[in-house]
DNA sequence: GGTACGGTTGTAAACGTTTTCGACATCGTT
DNA sequence: AACGATGTCGAAAACGTTTACAACCGTACC
C-alpha cells in the first residue's frame, strides 16, 4: 500500500494513463513526437494526481535545473537589496531563485561558502551568484558571477560599482563643506570595494593638498558591530574628526549612533556620509548623505549576466562597473568657521 | 578525456584510492566497517581531489539532505527579519538553509508556491518553512509548518502572535490617548493574521463603547503599494480621523508618508500606530509607535518546531503564539481638546 | 503487393549516490 | 583440523528522471 507521504511519481502517471514513462516524460516536456490525443490524455492524468516532477532525479539525468542560485554571507541590508534586483531578474527568463546564506558570522566558518557553491553548481544549480565571497577558488569555467568581488584580478565575471570615483566623491564633498579633519571607516578588508573605497579616499585627501592622518583611518568590516569601538575611538580623540567618511551605510549608521550617544550632534558636531545607499540610510535620523550605487541594479545585471553566461558559455569574462552618484540629504554640514 | 568542468564523482575517488564505490561512501558518511588505513587512504584522496558529494544524487537515494527550505512571498522586512531568525535557528542544528523567494507579486502567479513546496519537500528538503501562504493545500503529514498561517484551522504545525490581544492594546492606546475617530488600515484579508488584527480592533472599539464606523476602514494588503491610495482616501475625508491604526508597519509608514505629503504633521494632525515592529520602525521619522511581535523569534521558534517535527514525524501539529508588546515611540500624542 | 517512410510509442541505459547482501580473510575456539 | 565469529570489502539494486534507439503501425508510392 502506498503510504500517503509518498510523493507520485512520473511512474504512477504513466500506469495511471496506460503509457509508458517515456511518453509521459515527453509530455512534461513539451518534446515533439506524440499524438495530440495521447498528449492530452496525460496532461489530465497529470493534473488530476498533481504530479510534478521530481527536481533532483532531472538534474541527475539531464544536469539541467532551470534554476539559479545565489550565495550571499548574511542577510543585512546590502545582500536583501540585491536579492530583490536578482528576483526582478529572474522573473522574466525561465529560470527560478534559490538562496543560500551564511549565517553572517564572516569567518565563522570558512568552508560553507566552498560547500554551498560545490553543492549549488554543477547539480542543483544551473549558474550561481556570488556576493561579497571571501577567499574562494572557482573553476574558472563554471558559470558563476560574482558581485563584489575579492580583491585582485578575478578571472570571473563580476559586477561591481565606481568604488574608487564613488569615495573621492564622497570625499570631495565633505572637503567643499571646508572639513579638514576627516576620519575613515574602512570596510572588509578582503573586497575590493573596501580597498578602492579606502584609495579614493586617499586620493582625494593628497589631491586637495589636505594629506593623510593614518591616525583617523579604522576598520568597521561593513558591519555594525564592528564599527562601534572604532568610532568610539574615533571620537574620544583629544582633536576628534569635523567629518566622517564610513566605506558603508551600515557602519555609517552605526557610527551616528555613537556619536549621538557620546552627545555629539549630527550634523551640527560631525558630518557623517556613508557609501551604498540602502533603504535604512532615508530613514536614518538625521537622514544620511550617502553615495548611490543601486544595489539592486547591481544584483539585476549580475543575474544578466550570469544567465547569458548558462546560455553562451564560452564568452570572455565580463567586468560590469556600475555608475555611483552624490546624495545629499541632512548628516553633512559646512564647518562653521 | 576528462573535461574541466566534469564533476569529481564517486568513482573518480573510488579509482584514485583502489578501492570500490561502496567503501568511498562508507567513509564519506562515516559509516561502520571500513579499516582504520583503508579510510585514511580514501580521506586523502578525498581531500586531494576536492570531492564533495553530489546533493541531487544523495537525495534521489537516500531521502535526506540535510537542508530545510523556506519559502517566503518576497524579500520585504517581514520576511527579511525572519530569515534571520531562522538562520540562527538552523546554525546549531546540522542543517543546511535553502531560501526560495517569490516576486513579491501576490496573485500574480498563484502556481509557484505549490510548485516550490513540490520541488522542496520530499527531494531537495527534508523540510519546509512556509511564510505567509496564499491557499496551498499540504499533504497534512509533509514536514511543512505554516509561519503566520491562512485564515482558518490549519491541519498543520503553526506559528504566529497574540494578533487579537495586540491589536486591541494598539486601539486601547489611541483610545486611551483620547482619540475617538480611529482609521484601520487592514492586511492580507486571506491570512488569519490580518482577520484577527481587525477582530482585535473591532472588539476594543466595542468595548470602549465607541463603536464601529465601517467608513473608517480600508484594505492596504500589508504593502506600501496597496496603502498609498487607502490612505490618501481616509485622509481626505471631509472628517478625518485623529488616528490611524496600520494592520503592520510597512502600511504604517506608508500612511504617514501619505499624511507628510498631504502637509499633516505625525503625531500633531495625526496619530499612527503600527504592528511588527521591524527594524524600518525605529528608524522612521518620526519614529513609529508599534506593536512589537518579535518577527526573529518567530522565525527561529518555527524553525525549532520543523526540526522536530523532521525527527519526530508522528506529532500532534503545535500551534505556537507568541507574545506582542506596545512599544510606544513618537508617532502618536494624545488628542487636543 | 511489396517497400519506404513518417509518426508514435516503448525499452533500456545512464546520471551519482546509498545500502543490502554476500564473499572472502583472518582469527579464535574446540 | 574444522568450524563459527568477526572484520573488511565489493557487486548490484534502487532512487526518479531523460533520451538514444528500436519497434511498430499505417499510409503512400511504385
Amino acid at each position: 500500500m502506498r503510504k500517503a507521504q509518498d510523493r507520485i511519481t512520473i511512474g504512477d502517471v504513466a500506469a495511471e494513463a496506460g503509457v509508458s514513462i517515456a511518453t509521459v516524460s515527453r509530455v512534461v516536456n513539451g518534446r515533439y513526437g506524440v499524438a495530440p490525443d495521447t498528449s492530452s490524455r496525460v496532461q489530465a492524468v497529470i493534473d488530476d494526481l498533481g504530479y510534478e516532477s521530481s527536481l533532483v532525479a532531472r538534474s541527475l539525468r539531464s544536469h539541467r535545473t532551470s534554476v539559479i542560485g545565489i550565495i550571499v554571507p548574511d542577510l543585512e541590508p546590502f545582500s536583501t537589496e540585491l536579492l530583490k534586483g536578482a528576483a526582478r531578474a529572474i522573473h522574466s527568463t525561465g529560470y527560478e531563485l534559490i538562496v543560500c546564506a551564511g549565517d553572517g558570522h564572516v569567518g565563522a566558518q570558512v568552508g560553507w561558502e566552498r560547500r554551498y557553491l560545490s553543492r549549488l553548481n554543477g547539480t542543483l544549480a544551473d549558474g550561481t551568484l556570488l556576493v561579497t565571497p571571501t577567499v574562494v577558488d572557482v573553476a574558472h569555467n563554471a558559470p558563476v558571477v560574482v558581485v563584489d568581488p575579492h580583491a585582485g584580478a578575478s578571472p570571473l565575471p563580476t559586477v561591481a560599482s565606481q568604488n574608487l570615483e564613488g569615495a573621492m566623491t564622497a570625499t570631495d564633498y565633505l572637503i567643499g563643506l571646508g572639513h579638514r579633519r576627516i576620519g575613515f571607516i574602512a570596510g572588509r578588508p578582503d573586497l575590493e570595494s573596501a580597498r578602492l573605497r579606502e584609495q579614493g579616499y586617499l586620493k582625494a585627501l593628497e589631491r586637495s593638498g589636505i594629506g593623510f592622518d593614518p591616525g583617523l583611518v579604522r576598520v568597521g568590516e561593513y558591519t555594525r558591530e564592528a564599527t562601534e569601538g572604532p568610532a568610539h575611538e574615533l571620537l574620544e580623540m583629544s582633536d576628534p574628526p569635523t567629518a566622517i567618511f564610513a566605506a558603508n551605510d551600515v557602519s555609517a549608521i552605526a557610527t551616528m549612533d555613537v556619536a549621538q550617544s557620546l552627545g555629539l550632534s549630527v550634523p551640527d558636531d560631525l558630518s557623517v556620509i556613508g557609501f551604498d545607499n540602502i533603504l535604512e540610510s532615508a530613514l536614518s535620523s538625521p537622514s544620511l548623505t550617502t553615495i548611490d550605487q543601486s544595489i539592486q541594479e547591481m544584483g539585476y545585471e549580475a543575474t544578466r549576466l550570469l544567465v547569458e553566461l548558462i546560455d553562451e558559455p564560452d564568452q570572455e569574462p565580463a567586468h560590469l562597473t556600475l555608475p555611483t552618484e552624490l546624495v545629499v540629504r541632512q548628516s553633512c554640514r559646512a564647518v562653521t568657521a
